[in-house]
DNA sequence: CAGTCGTGGGC
DNA sequence: TGCCCAAGACT
């Protein structure tokens, strides 16, 4: 298994070169953003953060605004709050060095069971056992074990004691090249011979899932109130979702389409002939896109006016980015 | 514990 | 094209 790894290593921005150690800052951050989001993805944003906030003390230091901005388009904004006062806590809980242990690496905001073991392996040398979805996938396969305890009890019975961290992103990488979900290239996998599942010819069948509930259809309507060469926009709600982010504003999303009753200013409100669709995790959305042209007056709360010209800035979750797109900044 | 919480890519 | 999936955490 290392030797596969040692032979196949990818560099990533976040890995260290063999013999070098890692730096417990970038796993971390490279760990929070891979959640559940692709290496492609969070190539291009995990350069362009450490060049920003290179280490704890300078992101503890940066406002929640830039934060969430700059977390803007990778979804699951929980992530950014808890990364935000994560750094906080370290430096202020830790001296700006991370706890090595991973049960001490557990009790920080946004640092679950995986994240906790990544780290103390990866960063630290533990021997921790690293499951997540490419682990569960390989080692079900390999002991064809139909539950996510059997999976954890093998998981733990094959992690090494030395090279733990290496281990654990060879696991990785071969659930991800190799040991894939749909057509696992078993004939380029090192660990074939010894997979329980090849031998039984039913890989897809593991790791076994659950039938999932079909995603219901809600429908809402975005205003876009345009003084001069600014649009309104609003801070949503700190939790929930899109929690804490600066958006464009909507009315309530709901079972059936709306009406213009939910605008947040009066105004000579005109219905667009085009809709938004985005899909959640769980439901889809379509939105009917009201605008109008208003005086510029006073905001309540935290709304603002904008330059159109430079909404690309503003942080926008893609939702908005969309809508605004599609409205075409008039 | 099952629901909540984004987004983009692959097939 | 619609569905499945991803280096999960939190409540």
């Amino acid at each position: 298994m290392l030797a596969w790894y040692d032979a196949h290593r990818r560099e990533l921005p976040w890995r260290a070169r063999p013999g070098e150690a890692a730096d417990p800052y970038r796993v971390w951050l490279s760990e929070v953003m891979l959640q559940q989001t692709t290496v492609a993805t969070v190539t291009p944003r995990f350069q362009a953060w450490t060049a920003r906030w290179p280490d704890f003390r300078s992101l503890a230091q940066a406002s929640d605004d830039d934060v969430m901005t700059a977390w803007a388009g990778l979804g699951y904004y929980a992530r950014a709050r808890n990364l935000a006062a994560c750094a906080k806590a370290v430096v202020a809980e830790h001296g700006g060095h991370f706890p090595t242990t991973e049960a001490a690496l557990r009790k920080l905001p946004g640092i679950g069971d995986y994240t906790a073991a990544a780290i103390a392996a990866i960063a630290f040398g533990e021997p921790a056992t690293v499951v997540d979805a490419n682990v569960e996938r390989v080692v079900a396969r390999l002991f064809r074990a139909a539950t996510k305890p059997a999976v954890r009890a093998a998981a733990e019975a094959i992690t090494p004691r030395d090279r733990a961290g290496d281990f654990a992103q060879a696991m990785m990488d071969l659930g991800s090249a190799i040991c894939i979900p749909r057509k696992p290239r078993c004939l380029l996998c090192p660990l074939r011979d010894v997979c329980a599942a090849f031998a039984a010819g039913d890989q897809v069948a593991f790791p076994v899932k659950t039938a999932k509930a079909r995603k219901p259809q809600r429908y809402g309507t975005i205003f876009w109130a345009q003084a001069g060469d600014a649009v309104m926009l609003v801070r949503r709600p700190p939790k929930g979702l899109l929690g804490g982010m600066r958006a464009l504003p909507t009315g309530p999303w709901v079972g059936e389409p709306p009406g213009t009753t939910d605008a947040p200013i009066a105004a000579d409100w005109t219905m667009r002939n085009a809709t938004v669709a985005h899909g959640f995790t769980h439901f889809d959305l379509q939105l009917a896109l009201a605008t109008a042209r208003v005086e510029r007056h006073a905001l309540p709360g935290d709304a603002v006016w904008w330059p159109v010209e430079s909404l690309g800035e503003a942080g926008l979750p893609t939702v908005f980015a969309k809508a605004a797109k599609a409205i075409g900044g008039a």
